[in-house]
DNA sequence: CATTTGCATATCCAATGGGATATATGTCTA
DNA sequence: TAGACATATATCCCATTGGATATGCAAATG
């Protein structure tokens, strides 16, 4: 797998990402939202788009970025796989308190 | 939040952290289960314990490592933001309104 | 005791990679 | 077409850091 996590390990990177959470943004959008120079952006950018984190739509001389998916859903699949280090050891308390269970996260009978 | 991404960036970290998934492992076992040497598995574990990703526990000269599941969680949480960008059913539509004009993006000053 | 075992720390080294500046490429507009 | 505008690429610099080797230290072993 591409190595997700290497890629959202770097702040700026998570900065452009939350940026495009709410859909696709132009690069001086981005620049706007973040702190860093355009170029900085645009090779930030560059990393996400090979990797197939971000999608590029042009418009005009604008270059439009959205997030793909699939990436952050393997991430987001590695960590589910640890998910019952934080469901159980919990108190009754506080398992009632959590969102409902997943189907698979029983405990073994 | 400690820098979770960042920590799971290192394969070498993660691949601790898998060895770990099925309960407490002597510095030994993980030596075992990686392909490290004994300094760099304790330089990792000291890595993840100080960032409070894994616990430890002293059996007389062995110590015992375990996941906690806090970190972990928060990359979760953060990747739970993006969990639409890999549900189904999210049309073409629905994606183009997703774009809400930012109020400072004007065309010229 | 001395020795072995299990683990931690110290230190060095080379590679990685992020950010900035300068510049190139492409597109719109007057 | 000139020039402004939007973005990409080139290049340099240097702080970070993973891994190895050598060593220190505590607990078991006899």
């Amino acid at each position: 797998m591409v190595d997700v996590f290497r890629l959202l390990a770097e702040p700026s990177r998570r900065q452009l990402l939350d940026a495009l959470r709410n859909g696709e943004r132009s690069v001086n959008e981005l620049v706007g939202a973040t702190h860093m120079s355009q170029p900085s952006v645009s090779k930030q950018l560059r990393i996400l788009r090979v990797s197939g984190m971000v999608s590029l739509r042009a418009s005009g001389r604008q270059h439009l970025y959205s997030v793909r998916g699939r990436s952050l859903r393997e991430a987001s699949e590695w960590l589910s796989y640890y998910e019952h280090f934080w469901q159980e050891g919990l108190s009754r308390m506080d398992k009632a308190l959590q969102r409902e269970p997943k189907p698979g996260t029983r405990r073994k009978p």
